[in-house]
DNA sequence: GTCTATAAGTAGATAGAC
DNA sequence: GTCTATCTACTTATAGAC
C-alpha cells in the first residue's frame, strides 16, 4: 500500500538528480536531524528550490525513507550489503568498519542522530531502525553460532546478549566520539570492546562483579 | 556570563510550579525530542499557556538546560549525585541502574533522544552532554584504577577504552530496547557486557580476532 | 523538471492587561 | 504569576506558469 514505483523512473538525468538530493539530505538530516533539517536547506545545497525536492520525492517523510534505504555505498555498518562475512571474519569486519567510520563523521552522525530520533513517537524512521537492528543482531548471532560450531563448543545462551551489546558499543562509542573526537579513539575502543565481548562468549569467565 | 541566578527565586509556590514544568518538559522532550517538542505541549500538560512557561524560564533553550541539569531524583545513571560508589561497587551499581531503567522508559527515552540530538550543529545541550560523558568516563576509569590497586596489578592502558565502552553499551542497549523492548533484555544484556569488559581489563586475554 | 506564488499551519517570543 | 493577543518567522505542501 505504501511507496513502490521503481521501474517507471529510469531516465538517467533524473536518477542522477535524485542521487544528488539524497546525498544532500544525508548531510542536512545528519547535521540537523530529521525534524530540525528543512527541505529549504537541502534544496539550497543541491541548487534548487524546495518545490523541486517535493517534485521528486513527494514529501519530506518519503525523502527520509529514501535516505535510510538507499544509502548505497556510503553506509555505516555495511553488513546487509554485498557478501557479508560470517563467523569470525564478521567481527573483524565490524572492527574495520569502526576504523573506517572514524574518517566519515558525516554519515556516522546521520545514523546516530536518526536512529535515536527514531525512538520518538510516530517517527517515520522507527520501523526502519527497528527492523535494521533486528536484522543486524541476527547476523551477529549467526556469526557466533558459526564460530562455536567451528570450535566444537555448545552455543552459550549469552549469544543474544552479546549480539545486542556489540551493536550497542559501536553506536554508543560513535555518540561519544562525535561529541569529542579527541577524547575517544573510535577504532581502538570498538576493537577493545568487541574483543572483550567475543572472548567472553567463547571463554566464559566467572563474573568479576560477584561479591 | 551565562545563566546564574539561584538565590532570588525562593518562593515555595513558584518553585513547585517550576518543578511541574520541568517534569512536563522531560516527558515532552523525551517523547518528541527538543526540536520536535513544543512549549505548547508542555504548557498543556501542566495546565497553563506557553507564555507562562516563558515567564518562568525565559526561553525554550533555557528550559532544556534546566531539564538536563536539574533532573534531581529522576536520573538515568545517577553517578554524579550523592555518594558515588567507587571501585568494584561502581560496576555493580551501573548494572543495577540498567535493571532499574528497564522500568523507566520515559526518562531513558529522554536521555537517549537528547544525547543523540545534542551532536547536531549548535545544539543547546551539546556542552552538557560533552562534559557529562567526560565526567562519567573519568569516574569509571577511577573505579578501574581502584580495583587494580586493590589487587596489586598494574593499570592496563585499556582502561580508557573500557570506560568509554561501558557507557557506550549502556546507551546503545537503551536505543535497541526502546525500539523493541521484547527483543532486548536491558538489564541482563548490560550485565553481560559490563562483566565482559571488566573481566577483559583485569584478565587480559589474547585477541580472539587474531587470524 | 524546475520555477514562482501562495496556502495553511505552527513555532518561539514579546507586550501589556488582570 | 498567568493570561490574551499579537508579531515575526519559518515550516511543508500545493497550484499552476514556463
Amino acid at each position: 500500500m505504501a511507496g513502490q514505483r521503481r521501474q517507471p523512473r529510469s531516465r538517467p538525468e533524473t536518477l542522477a538528480r535524485r542521487r544528488d538530493i539524497v546525498d544532500a539530505a544525508v548531510e542536512i538530516f545528519g547535521s540537523k536531524g530529521f525534524t530540525g533539517g528543512t527541505l529549504q536547506e537541502i534544496a539550497d545545497q543541491v541548487g534548487m528550490t524546495h518545490a523541486g525536492i517535493l517534485h521528486h520525492f513527494g514529501s519530506k517523510h518519503a525523502l527520509l525513507l529514501e535516505v535510510l534505504t538507499h544509502r548505497d555505498e556510503t553506509d555505516v555498518a555495511d553488513l546487509e550489503e554485498q557478501h557479508i562475512p560470517d563467523g569470525m571474519p564478521l567481527f573483524r569486519h565490524l572492527v574495520r568498519t569502526a576504523f573506517i567510520n572514524a574518517h566519515r563523521a558525516g554519515i556516522v552522525q546521520a545514523y546516530v542522530v536518526l536512529s535515536a530520533e527514531s525512538v520518538t513517537d510516530d517517527h517515520p524512521g522507527r520501523d526502519f531502525f527497528q527492523k535494521r537492528y533486528e536484522s543486524l543482531r541476527g547476523e551477529i548471532a549467526h556469526a557466533f553460532a558459526v564460530v562455536c560450531a567451528e570450535r566444537g563448543i555448545d552455543e552459550p545462551e549469552t549469544i543474544g546478549y552479546a549480539s545486542a551489546a556489540i551493536l550497542a558499543v559501536m553506536d554508543g562509542l560513535q555518540v561519544q566520539w562525535l561529541l569529542d573526537p579527541s577524547a575517544v579513539d573510535l577504532g581502538r575502543a570498538t576493537e577493545f570492546a568487541i574483543e572483550a565481548i567475543v572472548d567472553s562468549v567463547l571463554s566464559p569467565a566467572p563474573s568479576p562483579l560477584a561479591e
